[in-house]
DNA sequence: CAAAACAAGAACATGAGTAGAACATTACGA
DNA sequence: TCGTAATGTTCTACTCATGTTCTTGTTTTG
């Protein structure tokens, strides 16, 4: 699926990421991969893109997150991500006609995914993957949903990257709870929870990783393993 | 299913792909299966597509990528074997004995999406994205979803990467419409309809693909744009 | 606000890789 | 034996991947 290149450039800016928590610039990559030019890297990019295994912000500086590594970087099934990119989408006929509709006369429909047109990729969201999980995996109440687990941050914990948790979505969490934890409203992540007073701490079971301490109104929990 | 040179390379291909990550070219290919033409490769290759073994871009390099094996190479199967994690019993050593247990006391949970144990990074599911829809646009009745168009094969019919087209679910479709077809049980496609006796011709709107035809039993209709 | 940092991408060159036509050969079943 | 499908081979045409240099905007920052 990848070239030796793309693959490699693909490595390199997960790794950066793991290290770091950055993506690395197009100037860095192109030190990486010993060119002498980033164009070579922007179309390596774009390449990558079209592919599937990163998504990036259009104009916006190491805006570039990694979906999905090849199967022989690590285990990361990828069922489908549903969410999307661009961030600008400056213009573009008909979306941009789309979208100044007014409000009023529209309503909302969830984008369950993506659709080729040209070669067929990806399956749509209602052939979802599904795990099977033993019954005594559940709490017997309440709805339970399956994760794939990105990251390393929770390793301490045992949890490790391409893992499989069962939640179980609840609103409450008790301190040293492991939770899903939703932050500003939109950065959903896996933790150990910690109350305290009118702060909340969401730790990692990695040293690597740092506590991070928000004003309780910031976080809303959306799930407990 | 499939023939003696044509299981060769798909398990050449398997290998390769395993150790190094890479597909092979053409060219390796044509050393492996000791061929003096890359013309044979193309065809098995094709037939290989065909089939349902593999998947590529077109005009893409090293863009393969195996589907399925055949049964006689379904051992080669490199077991990613997710561990299932509970909450209430953190520690290591069961997962084996979880998978074991009988299929009778499981039940199966939808796997909605990834959660990112280390840099926050993906909203779950349930925050999935929502686009904004005018109502004329929808029918009135059945269920309709959003999908973002990748590639570029319906180009001629005003239909571009990136535009996000409107479906509504229905398992039926007019000569002529613009359906989401499933074909084979896992490809899903944006193609225009049309049915000829008992086979179903999926045409793109760009001269640079080909229509596709299929017996009326392997196409399966997921929705109507 | 201006400078610095960074991303987008056009233009050009070259080698790598894919597509497919045309024709010969072989194996195998009706 | 004839016909068909799978294979081999050769050749040609075309597309893609990559490297390079430069130019044009955008974003971030001092």
């Amino acid at each position: 699926m990848l070239t030796k290149k793309q693959r490699d450039l693909l490595e390199f800016i997960h790794k950066r990421v793991q290290k770091d928590g950055v993506p690395p610039s197009f100037d860095e990559m192109k030190e990486a991969l010993d060119l002498r030019s980033k164009s070579g890297i922007h179309r390596l990019i774009t390449a990558l893109e079209e592919r599937g295994f990163i998504r990036r912000l259009a104009h916006r500086a190491r805006a570039i997150e990694v979906v999905k590594l090849p199967d022989s970087l690590g285990e990361m099934k990828t069922g489908f991500t549903p969410k999307l990119i661009d961030g600008g989408k400056p213009d573009g006929p008909a979306p941009t006609a789309a979208r100044k509709i007014d409000s009023s006369q529209s309503q909302q429909l969830p984008l369950i995914g993506r659709i080729a047109a040209g070669i067929p990729m990806e399956a749509i969201a209602d052939d979802a993957q599904q795990v099977t999980v033993p019954a005594q995996m559940l709490s017997g109440q309440g709805q339970h949903y399956a994760l794939e687990v990105k990251g390393d941050s929770m390793i301490n914990a045992g949890i490790n990257e391409g893992d499989i948790v069962v939640i179980r979505e609840t609103n409450t969490a008790e301190n040293g709870d492991i939770v899903v934890a939703q932050i500003e409203g939109y950065e959903a992540t896996l933790k150990r929870f910690k109350r305290m007073g009118d702060v909340v701490a969401l730790e990692a079971a990695n040293p690597a990783y740092e506590t991070r301490m928000l004003p309780i109104g910031h976080v809303k929990v959306q799930g407990r393993l």
